[in-house]
DNA sequence: CGCAGACTTGACAACCCTCAATTATTGTGG
DNA sequence: CCACAATAATTGAGGGTTGTCAAGTCTGCG
């Protein structure tokens, strides 16, 4: 039988393969879990303290099948979502149809800020992978009770740290060459991966070209092009989505110097 | 003598306007004037009650010269900024040197979601005019008393809708042409300055070629030959970084057209 | 008046996009 | 289980947009 560790390569808490097991037989969007304060603060790597440990409010799971759209723009925002398992993408469309990629959440990643403004998402999600994600209702960090303050202040940590990332990937699409920009994407992911115990050597990408592609604002034959450049140079290996780090350090040269010829 | 409203082509209250005056001979980054949290709940469109018409919390004002930086990255951030007058840009400068604009803020603009994270600053303010500034100390708006929860809800607005405008910023630089984003950035300036009450037909702009080019991803030359481009088929006229808009609806057909040759 | 910084304009080359053909992989139905 | 279609990835050729280098002009300021 399929669970979800072996259909999203996550690790899961050896006490609950099990129920995730089991519930993989349920249909989708069927609630299957609920998370406790404490266990949402440890994910988001939130300072406990007593009133948070025996706090009765539970957090809704929602389970999705890889290609499904979680939301899309104009949907109504009561919620935003913590990534529990799983990968996913965040696009923007134009009103010309033109998308454009914009992040790649991954577990612990926070998936929603875009819809806090207008209470309506101005983006679209959608799973990579199966997936599992926390609900966690807009009321529940406004709310002036103790167990929101400490979860409202990383909230907002994590918007300041996404808006300066997204600065940066406004540097990277100005001014570095695409042999730059795909080194940095692939270190990055090399790095997400090892934050989550995961071998940051080696690794299969979930996208496609045309999704690294518009993320990095660069189309679907230049980011192939590059990573066979790359493997050509010794730098990794590459087999269609598998990715193997071969010459890390290489890679990290590569983000300041002018070009690499063949 | 001159006035900050003659400095900066600021409206400013008439019955501020001898104060502003008079303080302007005092030296740089002395305080002047204090806000209510009235006059900020106004400023940043937040609906007011009772309780915060009535409210004695007074926020500190700054001033400061043209070409003066505000905060650098690493400076500590007990605050963040809220521009009450003039005009300013915001850097990211990487290990190398390399430095790439992010913002334009103008007035009503809050300045200073980079520190938030790390209660560091990573960003870089800089003063493109004589400006005023509103301080409002971060632990205002994540303390639990009444006054601070409309502000931090508009605050939490204000990160996510920031959030999306450089989202917006990224697919822009990674898809369209030189035209095209100069031709946004130019409608995007006229927008501003029609909602803060000035023309949007004749405007100039503060910050050089360089760095108009830097927050688009382009060189100066580019920029430079784009605004002639645009002058030459009658979309504007430009005498070095006076602006004035003749045809918008011509500039913004340009945002989705593929080219236009002299 | 002279200087420094900002802006304009030109020539050329490089990088990357477009178009196109081929191969590999995945999913589907007989 | 295999054939077939659809999607994804690779690779090549050619051309266009934009960056680089360079020279010259304009503006403001001491």
């Amino acid at each position: 039988m399929q669970t979800l560790q072996q259909i999203s390569g996550e690790p899961v808490d050896p006490a609950m393969i099990v129920d995730v097991g089991r519930i993989a037989r349920l249909p989708d969007n069927f609630p299957r879990l609920w998370s406790t304060v404490e266990q949402l603060y440890k994910l988001l790597k939130i300072e406990l303290d007593e009133t948070i440990v025996n706090d009765a409010y539970r957090f809704q799971h929602i389970k999705s099948r890889t290609g499904s759209r979680i939301y899309s723009a104009g949907d109504r925002c009561d919620a935003i979502f913590i990534v529990y398992a799983g990968f996913l993408k965040t696009s923007w469309v134009d009103k010309y149809g033109n998308e454009k990629i914009l992040e790649f959440p991954m577990k612990g990643d926070v998936v929603g800020f875009d819809g806090i403004d207008l209470k309506q998402f101005r983006n679209t999600l959608v799973a990579l992978s199966d997936i599992e994600l926390i609900v966690v209702p807009v009321d529940f960090f406004h709310s002036n009770s103790s167990h929101a303050y400490g979860f409202r202040r990383r909230i907002m940590e994590l918007m300041s740290n996404a808006l300066v990332a997204g600065q940066k990937i406004e540097y990277m699409m100005g001014t570095l060459p695409a042999e730059a920009r795909v080194a940095k994407f692939l270190l990055s992911i090399s790095q997400k991966f090892r934050a989550m115990g995961f071998s940051d050597k080696s690794f299969h990408l979930r996208m496609t070209r045309e999704d690294i592609g518009s993320y990095l604002g660069l189309t679907l034959e230049t980011v192939s092009r590059t990573l066979s450049g790359f493997s050509r140079c010794g730098l990794i290996r590459v087999d269609q989505k598998f990715i193997e780090i071969v010459d890390s350090d290489g890679l990290k040269m590569l983000r300041r110097l002018p070009s690499l010829k063949r």
